[in-house]
DNA sequence: TGTCGACTGTTATGGGCCATAACATAATTT
DNA sequence: AAATTATGTTATGGCCCATAACAGTCGACA
């Protein structure tokens, strides 16, 4: 029985992130949160008032997507979207939701630094990088 | 606006993944192939016989997931999947899977090359060792 | 100033992959 | 022989992504 795949980047770097974002998503579920919807309390908490179209650049979420994530957000009362421009809505946390946001931010920390102690040190320090070159949409 | 993700490890896997994949779909989906399904006729031209559980397991892909993809590939004509066992379903490549393999093995292998050569000659060497040990189901 | 193009948010819809539960059947273990 | 395990199947749902079409707003520019 071979398995070639495991010489392929591309796959292998699938599998890993495939497995990485399960194991995220089972110790987040527990919020009451999906992986996505973490990230987006994270970016609205540091940048409050950001509008939906730039919070979607910034993680590559379309418009499209994002309209019912946000609005899923702001229904359980942990967003608010007001209009700060006629066309676009600036986003903010509540009270609820900053507290969530720092829960979930601490679950997120936590795991990524488990996932950095999981690489061998040796290694540690390339990860990034060679990720980074991967990824094109870095510039656009 | 400030955009901490970028210094996570596993966001940056996940969208380096999510890029890499999605490139390589649109580069398969012009021979009429879902990168699942490049990746299974690359797994059964290599081992001829093999049977649908066993090759779930070697990709992580659920039985109940399997089946669907096995049946459509055999209903295209590229797959046999013969009873070995009176439970087991040992599968097969036809001529024009056989031919159809190939092809996207080429395609694959092409994109693979290219994804390496992106990496920084310097952290080359380092990805996979990474990924392998983020990756923890190689042992389960 | 008025028009045209670009931007924003929304709705609708579909694809692809993953997960679980329940089931029938066959093999294996005890 | 009985109990357990393995295999394949069906059904169902979740999550994330993609595209098209639309209405409303802003900006650039003649």
């Amino acid at each position: 029985m071979r398995d070639p795949l495991l010489h392929y980047p591309g796959y292998v770097l699938r599998r890993a992130s495939t497995a990485a974002m399960a194991e995220l998503a089972t110790r987040i579920v527990v919020l009451g949160l999906r992986t996505t919807e973490a990230t987006i309390l994270q970016i609205v908490a540091e940048n409050p008032g950001i509008s939906q179209s730039a919070l979607g650049r910034m993680l590559d979420i379309q418009r499209a997507n994002m309209t019912p994530i946000a609005a899923r957000l702001e229904a359980r009362g942990l967003m608010r979207r007001l209009p700060s421009d006629g066309r676009s809505l600036g986003l903010e946390l509540t009270p609820e939701g900053q507290q969530l946001a720092e829960k979930a931010q601490a679950v997120v920390d936590a795991f990524e630094t488990e996932l950095t102690n999981r690489i061998p040190p040796e290694h540690r320090d390339h990860l990034m990088p060679a990720l980074l070159a991967l990824w094109p949409s870095t510039d656009g």
